[in-house]
DNA sequence: CAAATTTTTTGGTATGATCAAATCTAACAC
DNA sequence: GTGTTAGATTTGATCATACCAAAAAATTTG
């Protein structure tokens, strides 16, 4: 809820007239803003004031604000909202329980994806996504390639139903859990087993068999799970 | 991605230390934080970095900064990110498709909370449906108490798997997505609809039959669709 | 014309001042 | 003793100015 406290600040008119300005189109993806005394000119506010509103708009990921560089419009995309949320939910995995929740979160999300890939997903679709399973297949001597084949194929999954809120909750999961994953032991015999499991999803799948892709896919998310804790014990 | 460049901006270590405070319990929840002066004292820096850290700090949901007002410590839960995330969303539901979008997530989400609720929900959820149910059934002559109980009947889905991370995703949806549903007329016969609907799930979980429960659900939600379809247009 | 160098611009930070809202203090009435 | 209120003080918000170092632009140089 954003209380209203009776007083706004000052910035906020040149949030807000920036803010139109990107939403219009005015400002355009990629284009530098003016520069700060430009804009204390045009807005007849102080630098403060100006570098108040850089700092509100850059945490609402309107513009990118690199540290000795002319802050830069971005339209936002549904990941940019992940970024933002970013620090706040790093936060909350370092609370017990915390990782277990998210990771938990992902395979619901997952198995619904996998259940819709069963019932729905057109031929490109599986195109892509046995393409990325041979490419996890081909990877598994080599324990870093696999890793990033391995959620290449889980990325296909978000990507089947073309819902591009999909992908940005990938994102999300791939980029707060991969601190606790990177970490784990790399080992050939655990990657043919993650490879197997992907086969056994994309086969179930192909049999346009939901319960049996859903089985597969919990499977083998449980199992990732066993290992995160086998290596980090109770976290 | 958080891009590193180089240099740190002279509010990090303020950041970083005040965070780790927070982390820490050193700084509770609610407590105000130290003054300005306070602060530029003990780190040595410019009032000027102070307040840039405590804008920082806001933005990432950390603390509470309302205008004239001592900032205050707020230790984030899954919904202050959220609440973060929140004014970026706004922006790209805005976006052709993008509310589309976001509900059809709302959609896969909750078809998998049925499903789940159908095979694993105890004794005590399925009560706490039954209580929803009724209490919708017992609004639908009052249009706005129908409204929340509605709210309230698919949130005691997302409580189902006790895990916190889903209700948040619901006040997400509700928040984001409220702004394009309180419009709607409001009538006594699409509640009895909705209700029944309503009912129509709660029946099919309480027969474990995850099917059922799941095809419940997606005409449900599919036929609120097109009931904003039909008061807005293409959207 | 391209590369190196100088100049100018611009963002980052520090200082100090002013103002109004908050907060604290103390006098005061009940 | 308690609650209220007027006054003093603190404190956040904003402004103005200055300085520095990095970046960008302009200029010289090979």
């Amino acid at each position: 809820m954003a209380s209203q406290d009776g007083v706004g600040r000052a910035a906020d008119p040149v949030v807000r007239s920036i803010e139109e300005d990107i939403h219009s189109g005015e400002l355009t993806d990629g284009q530098p803003l003016p520069t700060e005394r430009h804009l204390m000119d045009k807005f007849g506010v102080s630098r403060t004031v100006v570098r108040e509103a850089m700092r509100l708009l850059s945490s609402r990921g309107l513009v990118e604000a690199r540290p000795r560089h002319r802050p830069v419009v971005r339209k936002p995309g549904f990941d940019t909202a992940v970024d933002v949320a970013g620090s706040i939910v790093s936060h909350m995995l370092s609370l017990p329980g915390g990782v277990k929740n998210l990771f938990d979160t992902r395979i619901m999300i997952e198995a619904a994806l996998v259940r819709q890939a069963a019932t729905h997903a057109d031929k490109q679709s599986i195109v892509a996504l046995k393409a990325a399973l041979e490419a996890n297949e081909a990877a598994v001597a080599d324990s870093e390639l696999f890793y990033q084949t391995d959620m290449r194929f889980h990325a296909v999954l978000y990507d089947i139903p073309k819902n591009p809120v999909l992908p940005a909750i990938h994102k999300a999961f791939t980029t707060w859990l991969a601190p606790h994953w990177s970490q784990m032991p790399r080992l050939p015999d655990r990657n043919r087993e993650n490879y197997r499991a992907h086969k056994a999803i994309f086969e179930a799948i192909l049999m346009r068999d939901p319960d049996s892709a859903e089985a597969a896919l919990r499977d083998h998310l449980e199992a990732a799970w066993s290992q995160v804790r086998a290596t980090f014990g109770d976290i």
